[in-house]
DNA sequence: TAGATTTAAGTTGCGCACAATTGAATTGCG
DNA sequence: CGCAATTCAATTGTGCGCAACTTAAATCTA
């Protein structure tokens, strides 16, 4: 294998960017990123959530959301509201504008779906499983710190 | 499709951040990212390059690769060099330290081979072409702006 | 050949990704 | 109960990715 891989790995990262910039054009109207357009996507489908359960669902650390949501913020899309049960959780909820950005932005799963250019579903669900078990492979690299 | 689509890129997103991560780990011995790595393979298998053909083969332009390449230089693995022939190019030039680096890191293909936990060339080959076609439909997005 | 166009590389600025740290609050345990 | 350990969010700092712009040089063309 070898140079395989590292192929994979570059296709991997090309693929990505490729998508990330087709989101960023069609969200540029809004002047979202994808990542934001992201936690949007959880907030409508499974409503309001602490910052930790987003960057549980997202991977991400609140390193990278904390200013994130600084911006969705600013914007008036969400707000942020500390939990009284336990003040150190804060909770994110859609503000109204926010919500009702979902039906503006219905149109972008669509089009996202005609730029992969997958055939049917079928194949873009192999594709998916074989992305998971990659995703969940690396994250179990044993790391064994070969210098 | 549309769901399924955007887990399609969501998982992407997510086995590129995984692989990624991978990297890093494997580097980080030598203090390197994944990107200046790529670089260097560039440089190992392909020789010199002026900074623009590297950005071609990897889609970087040069606000990613001029920084980067500074860092690669304060390293002292590669070398700029103004071509005299047209002196707008400048040519990447590996020194003798990062051209030993390559054996220094030859175990890493492998490593990464394993932690695709792909099962055979096969399904390897067949994901890459996958992606490539992602990738070349995601470009040719026609960009309806729709707002 | 002179001037317009194009090209190469660099710079600036913004946002994400992530490691490391901080500070405050809660939980667990003796 | 009281203190140690843990948890949550935020902050700081670094590097990448990319858009927009700059500068200098080469090329094209009238």
């Amino acid at each position: 294998m070898a140079i395989v891989d590292e192929m994979v790995c570059f296709s991997l990262y090309s693929a990505t960017r490729a998508t990330t910039r087709a989101y960023t054009d069609l969200l540029a109207p809004w002047k979202l990123t994808y990542t934001q357009y992201l936690v949007l996507v959880i907030l409508w489908n499974e409503g309001s959530q602490p910052v930790r359960q987003i960057g549980e669902m997202l991977q991400l650390d609140s390193g990278t959301l904390s200013p994130l949501l600084r911006r969705l913020e600013s914007k008036e899309l969400i707000d942020r509201q500390r939990s009284e049960t336990d003040t150190r959780v804060v909770n994110v909820v859609l503000t109204e504008p926010g919500e009702s950005l979902r039906k503006e932005l219905a149109h972008i799963p669509e089009q996202i779906a005609c730029g992969t250019g997958l055939p049917d579903i079928a194949s873009a669900q192999a594709l998916v499983s074989s992305l998971h078990r990659i995703t969940d492979s690396m994250q179990q690299l044993p790391l064994t710190d070969s210098k």
